[in-house]
DNA sequence: AAGAATCCCAACCGCAAGTTG
DNA sequence: GCAACTTGCGGTTGGGATTCT
């Protein structure tokens, strides 16, 4: 296999492009279509290389491209196909349209990959990121919590039932983000990450004792050699629902997927005390409802509105972040 | 107001798969 | 089957634009 030659050769010009040279290679195209690539500069009267010519116009002048800034369903596109395709950028921008997958590839280095590492998330696998300082902000922002409800007690007893409640999801939550990290490490048995967990959940009083000794004793290969991850988890927690994992098997028509699952799949429906507010296993919420700022919100999914409906909205609620803030300003 | 820092994206580079003779 | 060539792709970078100090 060759190697075309480089531009450098034979003196073509290289950077950007004058609207004199666009206008050639439009017109030209237009005219007698691309052929091939390596003629056409000869061709088209322009003094550059094939390659940067059809650089140009399948980035650029091709007149089916769409300009502008990416919508929120645009984002979330990428934001699926991304955790299916991986990189596959031109993969990708065949379910979007009008962009090509320089746009997305950019889009994605400049936003989205920031977005996900400031909210906990490993942008290459859409987990929660296992590393401490990946973790720190929920630490933080959990051991606070938990100081809060021991140090101040509530001025009535349904505020103080609504907090509680808030706490126990918070830490129902952290917990979910935990365990599904740790069913992402149980399938690399060079990690040793997940013996880590269990502390971690006792020192910031997410477990009891008894349910630390539970835990503990996950880490066993054994109990870790479930396929989904999941096995592991469901039998000794009962309070913990494991979403299953559906994202993968919805097949994606005609441009999307049919699954929109950034919401939690099991809430639908339920009326239990504690609803289990928990992120579809491998789909991540909106990013439009994180804002960067709010790292508190690292492992925050959706939630359900009074009807049991799925709404996309994050655990930590405005008002709940807000006060929660104000009390440690 | 000005320099520094950061963001953003068009364009380049180099690799690999596909095609052709 | 092989080498030369073409095309497509993903990673990276240069530098202009914007924001911050």
């Amino acid at each position: 296999m060759g190697r075309s030659p480089c531009c450098d050769e034979n003196g073509l010009k290289k950077g950007p492009w004058t609207t004199e040279e666009d206008q050639k290679l439009t017109e030209y195209i237009v005219k007698n279509g691309h052929g091939s690539w390596r003629a056409l500069p000869k061709l088209a009267g322009l003094n550059r290389c094939g390659k940067s010519c059809r650089l140009r116009w399948t980035n650029y002048l091709r007149s089916d491209i769409k300009r502008g800034k990416f919508t929120p369903e645009e984002e979330q596109t990428i934001l699926q196909l991304h955790s299916v395709l991986g990189n596959k950028w031109s993969a990708i921008a065949k379910h979007l349209p009008g962009r090509t997958d320089n746009e997305i590839k950019n889009f994605w280095n400049t936003h989205l990959k920031k977005k996900l590492i400031q909210m906990g998330f490993d942008p290459m696998t859409h987990r929660p990121r296992t590393d401490f300082f990946a973790a720190l902000p929920q630490l933080i922002a959990l051991a606070n919590l938990r100081q809060l409800v021991e140090q101040r007690p509530w001025e009535d007893n349904t505020s103080s039932q609504v907090q509680a409640d808030a706490v126990q999801a918070a830490k129902l939550e952290y917990l979910q983000c935990l365990l599904q990290s740790a069913a992402a490490i149980a399938t690399s048995p060079s990690s040793s990450s997940i013996n880590t967990i269990p502390t971690d959940l006792e020192q910031i009083g997410l477990l009891s004792p008894s349910q630390m000794s539970s835990l503990s004793s996950l880490s066993s290969p054994r109990i870790l050699e479930g396929t989904n991850g999941q096995d592991f988890i469901t039998g000794q927690l009962p309070d913990i629902q494991i979403p299953s994992s559906s994202f993968f098997e919805q097949p994606i028509i005609n441009g999307s997927t049919q699954n929109s699952d950034y919401t939690a799949n099991n809430c639908a429906g339920e009326n239990s005390a504690h609803k289990p507010l928990f992120l579809s296993e491998n789909s991540l919420p909106p990013l439009a409802d994180f804002p960067i700022s709010n790292l508190g919100d690292a492992c925050s999914t959706s939630s359900c509105d009074a009807d049991g409906n799925s709404a996309q909205l994050p655990i930590w609620s405005e008002s709940f972040y807000d006060q929660f803030m104000s009390e440690f300003a």
